[in-house]
DNA sequence: ATGCTCTGCTAAATCAGTTTAGCGACCACT
DNA sequence: AGTGGTCGCTAAACTGATTTAGCAGAGCAT
């Protein structure tokens, strides 16, 4: 890779000047006193062998890299990953840095590993994401140099990027209130070691806060909650089944994330129910199911590319300590309608 | 970030012994005369002294990085990205490397930067991806060391892994053979642009030959063909409904992707129509959904993380030169039956 | 003529490793 | 005594950049 590469000396003896006056000049260095001609036989030396600089010779010496380590606990599992990454990779090609990845997965071998891979490599910054939001301590080996953590907090204080869960809670519920449901909606997806243990997951309990405090303000009750061992449409759906065993049938269900959503959609279409005529269904993530369902569904996208974008920017142009919240915008889709009757 | 990290030198002072020395025992240099309990005093020293070598510094001379550059056209739009990625950063840890990655968006600029971005930093080879698989060229740029194409192929005759895709039509195709379907299957998802360009798809055409291959073979023909201009849930619905809508119901259907079955899927569920029991559906690609919907449906994996990872074995360890087939495994799932009556 | 400043530039050190060339001590052999 | 070989190790060159310290010459004042 790169053989026969120019380097500055090929440059500086092409101006006619030394190797200092050509590493001056193409750094533009303020101060220099070179003269305008020796700048111009520099420019046009470097132009005409094509000369490009030796990173690993530069950062020998500078202690800078230009590159960013994105070290995550999974990449693959979730689809969620890849907006996280691009994120990151745009605004770090913005800033002219490119972004070195690993993955833990969950591993403190592989962690370790990981780490010391980055480390050997005099990154210039780590970004520590999580692939559920969730809170966690990171290995004190990366702690010599700036992190940010990426869809996680930690007791450290670190400046972190995570969705705005809570606010995302409150416009599912507004968009229901707005639509005139009252006291008939019900919430799929309880599940107390979300909600308890912050190390499995934040966003369990900021969305079931940001949901209960909109509704007690309206003084409006949940008609049910149905808990689930899992997110994932199979309990959706026998969650929505035993809702439409009950006597009294909601008007509208709130699901936790679209894949409960995707479940719950199944049973309805089995019960012979419609959305959004007989029932409202409302979610969060933005899963890419959400629009390819029919009706499409109506959700709070995370913000996965903003997030991954954000903490690069926090990485390399500094930012808040407190946990920078990326705002979950909700789309609005064809599976919600006012109440029937 | 790796502020006081010790040295080379550190080491070396500490064991009483040369840079030189220090060097050759922790590389396990063979041929040198060190006696053993120099190498005991290295080891010894480097141990108490937590010292990991500068992998700048090393690159330096050896013009080796230990590291890869991923280069693809988009990582985001499709959650395969994730496992292609997954896949090859696993295959790269064992071998002691790590990955660089870039994204060109399909955009010359941007590709310009990537490369530049990857060559500068003196990466040992390149991976270029495509996330849809098909023919490409390479900018020439990259053409200085080893590259390996993943998911694509070029006419300049490089090392690329590719799906399997005229097997996995095989597979789809010998599935419904073997549960007796005949001369009522139908194919839902030509698509003449993906069939005819193989620089927008090399997946349609072998996955159709793959069919046709088979069928032909056992003197089957294909009961209808569903044209659609994308391979989206709304195409594969609007195809299912015309399907639908004629004369000779089909007793199989064959998608060319996951998504075009999802579409289907739910036309067959408002025409009351029962998977597999009335009609069978096996599919393309393995997307998660597949294991979601109601009934599970079978459908052909792309190996994304085997192939991520055998691209990287091409890469470092060398291989063939001709495109290496990565199998498609057929998931049997609830979607077949035997031909109703 | 001397000293001073300013201009325009360069030699050499430095970063942290790897690698080449070779040195001194010891032994064996003729 | 001289020669050659092996053993165990090291000095110094080298990679390609940045950066520090400073030099030669011109211009000007004293």
């Amino acid at each position: 890779m790169g053989r026969n590469r120019a380097t500055l000396a090929d440059v500086a003896r092409r101006a006619g000047l030394s190797k200092t006056a050509a590493s001056m000049v193409l750094n533009g260095r303020e101060g220099t006193r070179l003269s305008a001609e020796a700048h111009q036989r520099v420019f046009a030396a470097a132009e005409e062998l094509g000369y490009r600089p030796n990173l690993a010779a530069r950062s020998l010496r500078t202690r800078k890299t230009a590159t960013i380590a994105f070290v995550s606990d999974i990449v693959a599992t979730t689809r969620f990953a890849g907006d996280l990454i691009r994120g990151a990779l745009d605004a770090a090609r913005e800033r002219d840095h490119v972004l070195l990845i690993t993955e833990t997965q969950g591993d403190a071998t592989f962690e370790q590993y990981a780490i010391e891979a980055v480390l050997d490599r005099q990154v210039d910054g780590v970004i520590y994401a999580a692939m559920a939001t969730r809170r966690l301590t990171v290995p004190a080996a990366i702690l010599g140099g700036p992190v940010v953590l990426l869809n996680a907090t930690s007791p450290d204080g670190l400046p972190s990027v995570v969705p705005d869960d809570e606010g995302a809670g409150r416009s599912v519920a507004t968009a229901l209130l707005e639509l005139g449901h009252r006291d008939t909606i019900a919430l799929i997806g309880r599940n107390r070691l979300k909600e308890d243990d912050p190390e499995v997951s934040l966003a369990a309990r900021a969305r079931l806060h940001g949901i209960r405090q909109t509704l007690d303000e309206a003084k409006v009750g949940l008609l049910a909650e149905c808990f689930c061992t899992e997110w994932l449409p199979e309990h959706g759906y026998a969650a929505m089944r035993s809702l439409l065993s009950k006597p009294k049938r909601p008007s509208a269900i709130i699901c936790m994330n679209d894949r409960l959503a995707f479940g719950a959609y199944q049973a309805l279409g089995e019960a012979g129910l419609t959305v959004p005529e007989d029932i409202s269904v409302i979610s969060f993530d933005d899963d890419p199911i959400a629009a390819w369902l029919r009706p499409s569904l109506a959700t709070t996208a995370l913000p996965h590319e903003q997030m991954g974008r954000r903490a690069v920017e926090l990485l390399l142009d500094g930012g808040a300590a407190e946990p920078s919240l990326v705002p979950m915008p909700l789309r609005r889709r064809r599976s919600l309608a006012p109440p029937a009757g």
